[in-house]
DNA sequence: ACGATGATAATCT
DNA sequence: GATTATCATCGTT
């Protein structure tokens, strides 16, 4: 038993803390999860669930403990973990982490990274390094290839605006980034949301 | 170190 | 047809 699945079955903000330390583990390879970014759903302006059900956000509104996987701009993969009972749409973005096993199979996943620190530093490369695919998309992520296992007790964490998010989601209104202090694997802030003018 | 830009396709309007 | 929860690369300080 890796973890108590009602722990997950809670509001994002209250699991995202919980994920910092965390080992998600595909296959060989296995990361320590370093940062992480709520969504909340249908309250969420950030949200791709915030205009309601539709085909894409189908696992985000299914039970906790599952993985939601999306296709975005184009070429990358961002998984999230889902959380809150059934019927509620609210998930943590995985965005950065360190690899702890299989680190050979996430470089040669990850050619373009020549530092470890690196491999995972940002949703679609930790994706990438893990061997997430678009078809992992609903995966319960207790059982094979995957496996989750929570810290037995929570990490100091720091918390700021959420990544990319442009519009009302983003800025200071909805602080629900959270990240490990001083973690070498944590993407850099970067400040610029929005695109064009 | 930092900022601008092109790549590239599923999803939604 | 517009938008996008991004990354790698190339330019300038």
């Amino acid at each position: 038993m890796p973890f108590t699945p009602g722990l997950l079955a809670r509001p994002a903000l209250e699991v995202a803390p919980l994920l910092l330390g965390a080992v998600l583990t595909r296959g060989p390879v296995a990361v320590r999860i370093t940062e992480v970014e709520a969504y909340l759903g249908e309250i969420d302006p950030g949200s791709h669930a915030f205009r309601g059900r539709t085909p894409r956000t189908e696992t985000m509104f299914g039970p906790s403990g599952h993985l939601y996987a999306y296709f975005s701009y184009g070429m990358h993969v961002c998984a999230n973990v889902v959380c809150s009972p059934e019927g509620e749409a609210s998930a943590v973005l995985l965005r950065a982490g360190e690899i702890i096993a299989g680190v050979d199979e996430a470089r040669w996943r990850r050619p373009t990274s020549h530092r470890d620190a690196a491999l995972a530093r940002g949703p679609a490369r930790l994706t990438k390094a893990l061997g997430i695919v678009l078809g992992d998309d609903g995966a319960d992520v207790s059982c094979a290839p995957f496996d989750l296992e929570l810290p037995t007790h929570s990490s100091d964490f720091a918390t700021g605006p959420r990544t990319g998010v442009s519009g009302v989601g983003g800025g200071a209104r909805y602080p629900w980034r959270f990240w490990v202090p001083g973690e070498a694997s944590v993407s850099p802030y970067r400040r610029h949301a929005g695109r064009g003018s």
